[in-house]
DNA sequence: AACTCGTGGAG
DNA sequence: TCTCCAAGAGT
């Protein structure tokens, strides 16, 4: 028994998994869903993108749609997903796709435009334009590793494992359905030859594959240890008036969560920051007192977040005002507390912002004191007049 | 080659 | 709770 594709492939026919950017059995993929799917995906889970493609395809349905948008609006429907990078390149090779009048159709071409690496390239040329090649994701990289009993770690098993997978497809039957002889390996990486207890007993390969016959399938792939995570500190402030608008600023388009919106705040250091040295990077510290009364900073809560290579510690403050001050180009600009969809904030200033607006919400309506998980920033009511 | 770059679900 | 790691790319 050998790793038959025919056997792929009829196990793929009776299990495939519905999936919006998939085209149904039979049919052409559309490139444009397959690319935006692709990215998406990139090392983000399907259950994670399923809601995220839904919304973008509604907003931009088309290739021309997403290239003639601002990259902010990109940035707004992106915004919680992660890796934000993934956005503007999506963004930029909007641009040139459609000038160019369509995606090229061969995988070097794709391989040269932004965001598209070696994996999406091959992606898209398989699922969307029936090129047979394989595309090397996590998936294949795991079933590849097992079928061929690879012990080498990752990462640097990677070009063996990539040469080894691509002999996946050698027989007739993988080469005369190359886009579903892809999605079969995901499916079946994704299903049945799992991280953790893969399934061999459902699995279509069973019976050729070497780490199985000597059973340390579970074991494989190996990876080189990773090392450990640094802590970083930082500490931000919101600050919001009586008309509910608060004061925000836009990261650098480029970097950590570049382009994303934030609370205004300090650097993230790898020290607490001790409250005089933070409280200089507070909005309007550096200000005369008389412009914007005294601002009374208390305490919101921490928020605790991973990123890949550093966890972070944020102490959000909070505070009131009657009327905002006008803000300068250093201050950031003001969002309305019911506009916040409106702007791209990633999950860690999403939950500075609701931790934030929770301990003013509570301190504001009745003087309790402020809970700690209750409430979320939709069920804040901050309106004119409230809480004189 | 080794870093940087997010987030959340699963186990 | 904590570790793992997901349809990787750019530098």
């Amino acid at each position: 028994m050998t790793l038959s594709s025919t056997a792929l492939l009829t196990w793929y026919d009776r299990n495939r998994r519905a999936l919006p950017w998939r085209a149904l059995p039979g049919h052409p993929a559309d490139p444009y869903h397959v690319w935006i799917s692709e990215i998406m995906l990139q090392q983000t889970t399907v259950t994670a993108v399923i809601p995220y493609y839904q919304r973008f395809l509604e907003r931009f349905p088309t290739l021309e749609a997403l290239a003639a948008a601002p990259v902010d609006d990109v940035l707004v429907l992106w915004a919680g997903l992660g890796y934000y990078s993934r956005a503007r390149n999506l963004h930029r090779c909007a641009g040139i796709v459609a000038e160019n009048g369509g995606f090229p159709r061969d995988v070097e071409s794709l391989r040269a435009l932004p965001g598209i690496g070696p994996y999406t390239a091959a992606a898209i040329a398989a699922i969307a334009f029936g090129i047979p090649v394989i595309p090397v994701d996590g998936n294949v990289e795991r079933v590849t590793a097992r079928v061929f009993a690879i012990e080498a770690p990752l990462p640097g098993s990677r070009k063996l494992l990539a040469t080894q997978a691509a002999t996946l497809n050698r027989e007739k039957a993988a080469q005369a359905r190359p886009s579903d002889f892809a999605q079969a390996l995901f499916d079946l990486g994704a299903g049945i030859c799992t991280p953790r207890s893969p399934a061999c007993v459902l699995c279509p390969w069973q019976g050729g594959c070497a780490a199985q016959k000597s059973g340390i399938q579970a074991l494989l792939p190996r990876r080189a240890p990773k090392g450990d995570r640094p802590a970083r500190y930082g500490v931000h402030f919101l600050l919001i008036d009586d008309a509910g608008r608060l004061l925000m600023r836009k990261r650098p388009p480029s970097g950590l969560l570049g382009g994303t919106v934030e609370l205004p705040g300090t650097e993230w250091l790898c020290a607490l920051w001790n409250r005089e040295d933070a409280f200089i990077h507070a909005p309007f510290s550096d200000r005369p007192a008389g412009k914007t009364g005294r601002i009374r900073w208390e305490a919101a809560g921490e928020i605790k977040h991973v990123f890949t290579h550093f966890s972070l510690s944020v102490a959000v403050y909070a505070a009131r005002l009657p009327v905002m001050p006008n803000p300068d180009d250093r201050d950031g600009f003001l969002v309305r507390a019911d506009e916040l969809q409106k702007n791209a904030l990633s999950s860690l200033m999403r939950k500075c912002v609701e931790t934030g607006l929770d301990f003013i919400g509570a301190a504001g309506r009745d003087g309790d004191p402020p809970s700690k998980k209750s409430g979320t920033m939709r069920n804040v009511k901050l309106t004119e007049g409230e809480g004189a």
